[in-house]
DNA sequence: AACACCCGCAACCGCACTATA
DNA sequence: GTATAGTGCGGTTGCGGGTGT
């Protein structure tokens, strides 16, 4: 006997979500927490697959998401991690708070990839490869023909590709900044932060300080916004605190959410933190 | 301007794993 | 021990924007 698919799929929307799809998700999950996740698109008057919902919840409208490019240091160590792990994405997502694994998995398909690959490296097995990868430019040094050992043509090697790395890497610095002043001209929009503003309500009820607010983040491709807390920021941010200062302020945050939302039967919300792995002393 | 191609990312699919009856 | 439900996970797909011709 196989396994039974997780719903009838007849009848249910499918692709991108809509603004109002996700306030409704967004709303139920405020107000109720999560309890069943095949019950939450009929309580929440959605025509998705509870799957579908759980997954858009994770990966895009969870509140102590962290949104925007990777810096270097979070690109080392996801690359160390990896070396490590393998393709182990959501082992390796619990090592970046904020991170979803769908988000590392597409950010390691689509550029440590390339990266570990212009730096002479498989990136599957993190070994220097001893051939040229295709992309590589021929023409510029017959580094293979000389009589120099095998160490040192991957260090020749290595230099070559890290000057084309660096010249990527200004490049895509320059596009990040192109990338921030649209959105900021798209943060202007108004009828972006429509699904904003009932997290705004929730705030302005809640004394939860300058530390800790929502904000509006790069826009994704499918519909045009993306809404992300900043929670993780007054944690990464004041490492240089103590560490009884940082949990004051989850903690405290934590308080002031318990005391507005009904969670009485389904996931607190230091459980729905618990997603982004948020270090607790 | 129009078209083709490339790329990044959100979303989907199907299998695996765990809990429970 | 077995069947089933619920959820997690990793691979893959396809849409839409960007870029090149």
């Amino acid at each position: 006997m196989g396994r039974k698919p997780c719903c009838e799929k007849v009848g249910l929307k499918r692709g991108p979500w809509t603004i109002d799809e996700d306030n409704k998700l967004m709303n139920f999950i405020l107000n109720n927490g999560i309890h069943c996740w095949r019950l939450v698109p009929t309580l929440a008057g959605l025509m998705r697959c509870g799957k579908s919902c759980r997954l858009r919840w994770i990966n895009y409208l969870r509140p102590d998401l962290k949104r925007g490019a990777f810096s270097e240091v979070e690109e080392d160590q996801l690359i160390q991690l990896h070396a490590r792990l393998g393709n182990r994405w959501s082992r390796i997502a619990a090592h970046f708070p904020g991170r979803t694994d769908n988000e590392i998995k597409n950010h390691w398909n689509t550029r440590i990839k390339k990266k570990l690959k212009l730096l002479g490296l498989d990136p599957s097995t993190h070994k220097p490869i001893t051939q040229y990868p295709k992309s590589f430019d021929m023409e510029a040094e017959p580094i293979a023909e000389s009589s120099c050992s095998l160490r040192e043509q991957e260090n020749n090697f290595n230099v070559v590709t890290f000057d084309k790395q660096q010249q990527q890497i200004e490049e895509t610095l320059g596009l990040q900044k192109k990338q921030d002043q649209d959105f900021h001209e798209l943060h202007s929009n108004e009828s972006r932060v429509n699904l904003s503003h009932g997290y705004e309500v929730l705030w302005e009820t809640m004394d939860v300080g300058s530390e800790l607010y929502p904000t509006i983040t790069n826009p994704s491709k499918s519909n045009g916004y993306s809404l992300s807390f900043s929670l993780d920021v007054s944690l990464n941010q004041s490492m240089d605190e103590p560490s009884s200062l940082q949990e004051n302020s989850r903690q405290r945050w934590v308080d002031n959410v318990d005391s507005v939302l009904p969670w009485d039967g389904f996931l607190t919300i230091e459980d729905i933190l618990s997603f982004g792995k948020l270090p607790v002393n």
